[in-house]
RNA sequence: CGGGGUGUAGCUCAGCCUGGUAGAGCGCUACGUUCGGGACGUAGAAGUCGCAGGUUCAAAUCCUGUCUCCCCGACCA
């Protein structure tokens, strides 16, 4: 490509409202450009990477003997009330009528729509196992759309969805995919980690994230710093601590008039914020009383994910209002405790092994000091319930917790016969009875994927692309092209050479001044410069710089055709 | 959806408190001088001051409403 004919977009200040690197460097080398909140127009450059990591995941998944199908991005309302996530999907789910008043929806994800093809399309025991996917745009009107298209509403997603006989096949494919996502995230040039996921939405049995390892990342991941454990945090488990310590004080009120959170009463008191004792109360599950109080120690935090899983919580958890504290506590919150309370109490393991702890004393102005289960508060039922900390145990018996954070690229699901059962697909089996298959499911962000890259490959002058998805692998910059004539037509000759050989090149023929070329050409992150001079062709070299280094090199043609072959 | 902020030239922002001629830098156009790390000069184009209503002789500025976008929390590739 000639960048004089290219619409090379950069920009020298950052739009005002572009916080993380990615989503700056984004707009300032001129891939994105927005539209409206989480909504973009990708120019030139960006779909030139978009499409390099698309065509790897591409490869990759015909590798894998998935087969690719488009489906509309549209599609009818029927088929979600089938599955019944028409209504509990929430707002995040587009709908949307068309002139004759029929609902639609804008696919969020595509389990109904592929489903229902192979309850359509297939019959026999014979056809399975079968994995269709496909790189489509997906919508969701998420609650708040941010960091550019790292949670942009608008995105391009690779999805894919196996039907099987059995769970063992299932697995088989799960692995498969995998191995695959392995090989497509590494092909791309990015560090990873595989962390053990929730299933959310999308409902099933287990799931492994792909984790870009990165700062501004949303997730947070635990990972073992001896072992390969890693799990997101809202799945990463903490076990049962040692037997509770026995009581050495005695139960004493005091006062503590303005002070509501275990912060502040331990700084009041003066104690380690590990011995309080908060109560979270929460909606129980239906049929067994209103609510439920769970019980975390005061520098732990509650895990949603985990809470919403107990039998006795109601799911999605959720919390009790004032009103109703007031009406099972006697108290406004800030001051309870499981003290003589009136609702079952869940502990979080490490909660239940305090002894002498401080709690609220279920009377405004007041916490208990001295606490003690058993002797005061009856035993309560225990869980885990809290989110992993810094320095726990890696419930995998080797080595402690490390909390980092990673965006996420990728969910592998094993679903099971949730939807192929919602949407009643059977197929015939070798005795010619009716079965209903077992499914999984696989997502790559392929937009969220070029923004991850860039977050974790950039430094002050620009991005740094890996070969494999750089818009270019080569730039051709020529210095002065207007006072030399051999200057233009050596850095034609190499241009068309490279492009013969099949190499990405940009030719740089813009008239820009040196030092505004070069910066253009770091910041749009180009890993291999060749500068084309008087200088250097009075010395019959090319002067080459591979991006991220600072030193020149000086390289013959031979050298410098090696270097890039 | 709750909390905080924002909207003035393509971009970054000043002007608003204290009402009276709409500004700067970057970018853009033309010409000239420059030319190995974001050059300089001269001339120029470019804004219904988010939108609607109100107050006033007069509104970017004050008041009311509304929308947009951004940031912090619950969702997810």
């Amino acid at each position: 490509m000639r960048l004089s004919r290219f619409h090379l977009a950069t920009l020298k200040e950052v739009p005002a409202d572009a916080e993380i690197v990615s989503h700056r460097l984004m707009l300032r080398a001129g891939m994105i450009r927005k539209l409206a909140a989480g909504i973009y127009t990708w120019l030139p450059l960006g779909l030139r990477v978009l499409r390099k990591v698309e065509a790897i995941v591409r490869d990759e998944m015909n590798r894998a003997g998935a087969l690719e199908v488009l489906a509309s991005m549209v599609v009818p309302a029927e088929l979600w009330q089938e599955s019944g996530r028409y209504n509990k999907y929430g707002p995040e789910l587009l709908r949307l009528k068309d002139r004759h008043q029929r609902d639609f929806v804008l696919g969020p994800t595509h389990e109904e729509v592929i489903t229902d093809l192979v309850r359509r399309d297939i019959r026999s025991y014979r056809q399975l196992p079968i994995n269709f996917y496909q790189i489509q745009t997906k919508f969701r009107d998420e609650i708040r759309p941010r960091f550019g298209v790292m949670r942009g509403r608008e995105f391009l997603m690779k999805d894919s969805y196996s039907f099987h006989l059995d769970a063992d096949d299932l697995e088989r494919e799960y692995q498969n995919m995998r191995e695959t996502y392995k090989r497509i995230f590494t092909r791309v040039g990015v560090d990873f980690r595989i962390v053990k996921a929730d299933t959310g939405a999308i409902g099933g049995d287990r799931s492994e994230e792909f984790q870009v390892l990165a700062q501004s990342g949303e997730d947070q991941l635990a990972v073992s710093d001896t072992s390969d454990y890693a799990a997101n945090i809202e799945v990463a488990e903490t076990g049962p601590a040692a037997a509770r310590a026995a009581a050495k004080s005695t139960l004493a009120k005091v006062a503590t008039p303005t002070q509501k959170t275990c912060e502040e009463v331990a700084a009041l008191l003066d104690i380690p914020l590990a011995t309080t004792l908060k109560l979270i109360v929460v909606k129980a599950s239906e049929g067994d009383g209103d609510l439920v109080a769970l019980a975390v120690r005061g520098d732990h935090t509650l895990n949603a994910v985990k809470a919403a899983k107990h039998p006795r919580v109601a799911s999605p958890m959720t919390l009790a209002t004032e009103a109703e504290i007031r009406g099972a506590f006697g108290c406004e919150p800030g001051f309870l405790g499981p003290v003589g309370a009136k609702i079952p109490v869940i502990a979080d393991y490490a909660a239940d092994a305090l002894a002498d702890f401080v709690c609220g004393a279920n009377e405004a102005g007041f916490h208990l000091t001295g606490a003690n289960w058993v002797r005061d508060a009856a035993a309560p039922a225990t869980a885990d319930l809290r989110n992993a900390v810094e320095g726990d145990a890696s419930p995998d018996g080797h080595g402690k917790l490390r909390l980092v954070r990673g965006i996420e690229v990728g969910q592998i699901f094993q679903n099971g016969p949730l939807y192929t059962k919602a949407l009643g697909v059977t197929v015939l089996d070798e005795a010619g009875k009716e079965l209903t298959p077992t499914a999984g499911c696989y997502g790559i962000g392929v937009t969220r994927t070029v923004a991850a890259v860039i977050e974790q490959c950039h430094d002050d002058a620009g991005i740094v692309w890996p070969d494999a998805i750089a818009p270019w692998r080569v730039a051709i910059c020529m210095i002065n092209p207007k006072n030399d004539a051999k200057v233009n037509a050596a850095a034609d000759s190499l241009y068309a050479e490279l492009t013969a050989r099949g190499i990405d090149t940009a030719l740089d023929d813009r008239g820009l001044r040196p030092g505004a070329m070069f910066a253009d050409i770091e910041l749009i992150g180009i890993p291999h410069r060749i500068v084309v001079s008087e200088r250097g062709l009075a010395a019959g070299t090319f002067e080459y710089r591979a991006r991220g280094e600072t030193e020149n090199r000086q390289l013959n043609h031979e050298q410098l055709l090696e270097l890039l072959a």
